[in-house]
DNA sequence: GTAGGGTTAG
C-alpha cells in the first residue's frame, strides 16, 4: 500500500481515504512514525485516529492517546464526529461527558477516556452536526439520564436548533417518555417530517394519552404506513381495539395497503377484542392477503385464538406455520397454559426442547403461568430454577410473580412470602397483590393484611387492597377503621372496579356485571347459575364470597 | 448530518 518515500500532507490523506482494514492502519501507523515528525506527525495521527474509529475503536482510542500535545479543537470534532457515528452511543456519551466534566461512569471505556479530560482544557465546542449526533447517540441508548445534561448543555452555549436538531432532541424526548419536554420542541418546528410526527404519535402512545397522539396524527398533513401503522397499535395496546380496527378501516380507505408489521397489530387487535367472529374474519383477510407464511401475523394469530376462547385454532395455526420462532412456541405454550391446559403446555415446552429451539424468559413465563394456574407446584418450582441452572436466563419480576402466584394458589402462603423475601429486586404492586389475593381466598387474614398494605404503600388507592382492608377489619368488628378506610375510599372517589363478563353468540354480544338483570334471560340464566353451584357444593366445592363488597 | 411502526409475557 506504501509507496511514497516522502510523505505530503496530500498523499497522507489519500492513503487514509484507502484505508479499510485495520491491517492498512497499522501500516500507515508505522509509517507516520518511521518518517514524519513534529507537529505535523500529530497531525497525521490525529488523521488517522479519526479515520480508523470506525474501523477499530479501541485502537483508535490509543493513537489518540499516543498524540502528545492535545490537539486542535477542530481535530477534537473530528474525532468526537466519528465517536457519534459509531455504533456505540455510549461512547459518545461518555466522550461528551467528558468535555464538560471529569466525573462520571467508567467501564470499558474508562482508559480511553482518561484523555478526553484534556479536552476541558482545549476550549473545544462540538459543531451543530456533531451535537446532532450527540443527541441521536443518546437516545438511542435508551437511557434518560443523559437527556437533561446534554439540553442544559445546549441551553447554556446558545446552541442554534435547525430542524436537524429539534428533530434529534423531539426524538431523544419522545423515546424517554417525556412528552411535555418533546412537545416543546416539537411545536418550535417550523417544517415537521413524517418521521418526527410519528416519533410524537408513538411516545404519547407509549404514555398512555391517545388523546394527545390521536391530535398529531389528526393534524399531520401526510401520512405513511408507518404513521398508520403506529396509530392502530397504539390503540391496540391500550385497550381500544374498536378504535384500532375503525382506523385500520379508514388507511385501506385512504389506499394504504398493511405489510406485515401493520397486520400484526390488527390481529393483536381482533385480539384485545376478544370476539371470535371477527378474529375469523381477520385470519381470513390475512390469508386473501398474502400473509399466510409471515412469521409475525401467524404468530399474533395465535394469540388472537387463544383470547378468543378458541385454542384448537390456535393450535392449528401453530402446526400450519412453515417456519416457527421462539416466539410462535411461546404463544403457543401460553395459549395452553391460558386455557388451564398445564400439561400440554408442559408438553410443548419439552417438544420445543427436542426442535432444539432455545427458549427465552417469555417463553419461561408461559409454563410457569401454566403451572400455577394448574396447581403443578413441584413441577413450577423445578422448572423456575431450571432457568438459572439449566438456561442461564435470570428471573426477572415477572418470573417471581408466578412463582408467588404459584405458592399463593396452592396455599403455600410461608413459600410464597419466602419467593418475596428472595427477590433480588423491589416487589411491585402485582407482586404484592398475588399474594394479598392468595391470603384473601385462603383466609389468611394477617398476612393478607401485611400485603394489603405493602400494596397501599405502593399504590394508596388500589381498589383490592382497600376492600379487603375494610372486609378484614369487618370481620374482627373494628367498625371505626372500616368507616375510615370506606370514607377515604369515597372522598378519593376509589370504587371497586367492577368485572364485566361477555360472550358473543352467532354475532350478538352479551354481557354481564355483578348484579345485574337486563339481559332478556336473566331469570333462566340465573336458576341455571343455582343449579350449577349446589352441583358444585355436592362436589365439594365452596364459593368464595370473601371478596364481594359488603355495603356497609 | 437528523429520524418513525410490529408479533409472545407483564
Amino acid at each position: 500500500m506504501l509507496t511514497a518515500s516522502t510523505v505530503s500532507s496530500t498523499a497522507v490523506q489519500d492513503l487514509l481515504s484507502q484505508c479499510k482494514t485495520f491491517g492498512h492502519i497499522k501500516q500507515l501507523h508505522a509509517h507516520i512514525l518511521r518518517t514524519v515528525s513534529g507537529h505535523r506527525r500529530n497531525t497525521f495521527l490525529f488523521n488517522l485516529s479519526s479515520s480508523s474509529s470506525s474501523i477499530n475503536l479501541n485502537y483508535s482510542l490509543s493513537l489518540f492517546k499516543s498524540i502528545p500535545s492535545p490537539p486542535e479543537p477542530f481535530l477534537f470534532n473530528l474525532l468526537l464526529r466519528n465517536l457519534s457515528r459509531s455504533d456505540e452511543p455510549r461512547a459518545t456519551i461518555l466522550f461528551y461527558q467528558r468535555i464538560r466534566h471529569a466525573g462520571g461512569r467508567l467501564d470499558q471505556f474508562k482508559e480511553a477516556f482518561k484523555l478526553f479530560e484534556e479536552m476541558k482544557c482545549s476550549n473545544v465546542m462540538p459543531d451543530e452536526m456533531i451535537l446532532c449526533n450527540i443527541v441521536s447517540a443518546c437516545a438511542r441508548s435508551g437511557n434518560t439520564r443523559y437527556n437533561s445534561p446534554i439540553y442544559e448543555f445546549l441551553k447554556e452555549n446558545d446552541v442554534r436548533m435547525d430542524a436537524h436538531l429539534l428533530t434529534a432532541l423531539v426524538t431523544m424526548y419522545a423515546g424517554a417518555g417525556c412528552m411535555d419536554i418533546a412537545r416543546q420542541f416539537y411545536m418550535k418546528m417550523s417544517v415537521r417530517s413524517l418521521f418526527v410526527s410519528t416519533a410524537m404519535v408513538s411516545g404519547f402512545a407509549k404514555a398512555r394519552r391517545l388523546d394527545d397522539a390521536r391530535d398529531i396524527f389528526d393534524r399531520m398533513e401526510k401520512k405513511d404506513l408507518v404513521c398508520w401503522t403506529t396509530m392502530i397499535s397504539a390503540y391496540a395496546e391500550s385497550d381500544h381495539p374498536e378504535e384500532a380496527l375503525r382506523v385500520f378501516d379508514e388507511m385501506r380507505r385512504y389506499g394504504t395497503e398493511p405489510d406485515e408489521i401493520a397486520m400484526g397489530s390488527v390481529v393483536s387487535a381482533c385480539a384485545s377484542l376478544g370476539v371470535l367472529e371477527k378474529a375469523t374474519w381477520v385470519h381470513e383477510y390475512t390469508h386473501r392477503n398474502g400473509f399466510e407464511s409471515s412469521l409475525t401475523v401467524n404468530n399474533a394469530l395465535i394469540n388472537m385464538y387463544a383470547k378468543c376462547g378458541s385454542l384448537d385454532a390456535a393450535r392449528g395455526v401453530f402446526e400450519e406455520m412453515p417456519t416457527k420462532n421462539v416466539v410462535s412456541w411461546s404463544s403457543m405454550i401460553n395459549a395452553f397454559s391460558m386455557h388451564g391446559e398445564a400439561n400440554d403446555a408442559l408438553a410443548l415446552f419439552a417438544r420445543m426442547k427436542q426442535e432444539n429451539v432455545e427458549p427465552n424468559d417469555v417463553t419461561f413465563v408461559g409454563v410457569l403461568y401454566g403451572c400455577s394456574h394448574s396447581g403443578l407446584v413441584e413441577e413450577g418450582n423445578k422448572i423456575f430454577a431450571s432457568m438459572t441452572d439449566e438456561y442461564n436466563i435470570t428471573p426477572k419480576l415477572e418470573h417471581y410473580g408466578c412463582m408467588v402466584d404459584l405458592f399463593g394458589r396452592a396455599n403455600r402462603l410461608p413459600e410464597a412470602l419466602e419467593v418475596i423475601e428472595s427477590m433480588p429486586m423491589a416487589p411491585n404492586v402485582f407482586i404484592w397483590g398475588s399474594l394479598m389475593s392468595a391470603c384473601r381466598v385462603h383466609g389468611e387474614l394477617e398476612l393478607g393484611e401485611f400485603a394489603a398494605k405493602r400494596v397501599l404503600e405502593l399504590e394508596p388507592d388500589h381498589d383490592g387492597a382497600l376492600v379487603l382492608m375494610s372486609n378484614i377489619y369487618a370481620r374482627e368488628e373494628r367498625w371505626d377503621d372500616v368507616r375510615k378506610v370506606r370514607r377515604g375510599m369515597e372522598e378519593k372517589n376509589v370504587f371497586k372496579e367492577k368485572g364485566v363478563s361477555r360472550i358473543d353468540l352467532n354475532g350478538e354480544s352479551h354481557e354481564f356485571l355483578i348484579g345485574d338483570k337486563r339481559h332478556k334471560q336473566s331469570d333462566e340464566i340465573s336458576a341455571k347459575l343455582k343449579e350449577v353451584v349446589s352441583e358444585l357444593k355436592l362436589a365439594g366445592c365452596i364459593p368464595d364470597y370473601g371478596s364481594v363488597l359488603v355495603d356497609v
